[in-house]
DNA sequence: GATGAATGAGTTTTCATTCAT
DNA sequence: AATGAATGAAAACTCATTCAT
């Protein structure tokens, strides 16, 4: 707390003005970075362009905001694994997805993907995007233009149909 | 430490026996979780066997790992994130992660897989397995055959050629 | 403060205009509830009735008060062993106090009360009162007429000759 | 918390050992005092002697214990209207309060007391001793032996037939 | 080796007080 | 006069580590 305090400028008493306590912080926080990320995922998506097109971006977004919000992308996977989170924020979480939930269901409605689970997909997509972003992250070698393709080959062919 | 030693049986002051400190404790623990990790994912195997069979037994043995020692899963992914991990763990942990490496190779070796970087189709397996539990567990679906099927037939088709 | 400042329905700040700092409010406040209570122990109260019937009615009076207005009861009774008083205001309590001091000594002076020194004879009157308000609170009994009855009977037959 | 620690030359953690926060300690200190008060006020009784010699000392002892350790009293006093003790101390606390009760049945057994309900009774006598002990320590003029007579007989008439 | 009470530095939380508006 | 956000010192509480037995 007096960290985020001193990091935000602040007395450390000033964030119990906003925050009653770091439970609360925690998941606003969260909520909010959840929210930011999604907000950036959909950037610059045209659902007038075809699916490949449109999904494209959405999955280089995701790609990218995990790279350039890393420290954001870890906060939130610890999150995931504290004691913080509360059944509130995790319902909001999962409205807030909504929006990518919806992009794989038209992959499915236009015959792309595979007849799965839209939730499965979702996943799927998350995980090969998170670990590799991960992975590159710790063994510091940054992604370069060819493995990001090959990561969103891999993840699309196996999707598609 | 206290829970830990609470757990194990001992003192407290025991712990300090064993390990010097704290950061010691993480480190051995992780390469122990690495190592009971890795060996459980090669049991079974059959290098003889074709190629498929072996990976789809390494596949669904990292899976069941993953949901049965879910915890270990857990503390695993914390420790990437933590400051606790030391040069040395994580180099032992590169080493222990081989056979999984050469398995990979194999897949290409025998054009069975993309040509594509081998720690990149590595991660993505893992990748896309540690983010399937994890959602199975946190919403508290767990897997149905199906879905590990699916997941199994979206990892393969990403990567095969 | 703030708490006080909020049921007061004004900003903590503003507080600190009327009073200097918590210490003077606790004693402007503690002298009020000591004047406040004074002042309603003698409602009633006619010195040319025989002095049975005045004191009665001022035994009366202070049950009343302390039951009616328990919260200012405690409040004062804290005061008592705070280290927010000061010698000012015990100074001014005494001075309030002299009604009560008064009346103790007619009775003396009418020969209905023991030649005691009129302190004794007054704490006696209150910490009889003080306790049963007190018991009756906290073991949420409330005062029946007859329990009334008895404490005053006992209070009475203590000091009388 | 740290003022006890020092105290009672410990650091302030290790308090947190034996209570696991400041409630606990409060509720613990406090069944203590009050047993600790309790057998107090039973030194020298003899149940064999006459009640009046019984009272007499039982008094005598609650008027001495409150003087001594005034500063227990403060607390036990200042207690009674914290939000900590809970429930389980309440009943403690009645429980502990029994012989008081059992001297007080006796003497209305022995038809020395008037007949009212015991615990109005007993009230009556803590009230008078706790009022007159706190009102001499406040206004600094220690308890004289005539003070001291006059507060028993005022409470001993009080009650008696 | 084993113990677990004790430590104290660090964290979270509270709250009287201030001050720019 | 009034506000209420900001402060920071102090309180409550935690926890890795030590050490006498």
């Amino acid at each position: 707390m007096s960290e985020i305090a001193r990091e935000a400028g602040l007395a450390t008493g000033t964030l119990y003005i906003y925050f009653k306590n770091k439970e609360e912080l925690i998941n606003v926080l969260f909520a909010r970075c959840r929210q930011s990320s999604i907000e950036n995922y959909f950037q610059n998506y045209d659902p007038a362009l075809p699916f490949k097109s449109g999904f494209t971006t959405v999955w280089m977004n995701i790609l990218q905001y995990r790279v350039q919000h890393f420290d954001k992308a870890v906060f939130m996977d610890q999150c995931y694994h504290s004691p913080f989170l509360n059944e509130c924020t995790m319902k909001l979480t999962k409205q807030m997805i909504k929006p990518l939930f919806k992009l794989m269901e038209r992959g499915k409605e236009e015959n792309v993907f595979k007849e799965i689970d839209t939730f499965s997909l979702m996943v799927f997509v998350i995980g090969s995007i998170h670990e590799g972003v991960k992975n590159a992250h710790y063994s510091r070698k940054p992604l370069t233009k060819t493995a990001v393709n090959n990561m969103f080959t891999m993840c699309w062919d196996g999707m598609k149909r």
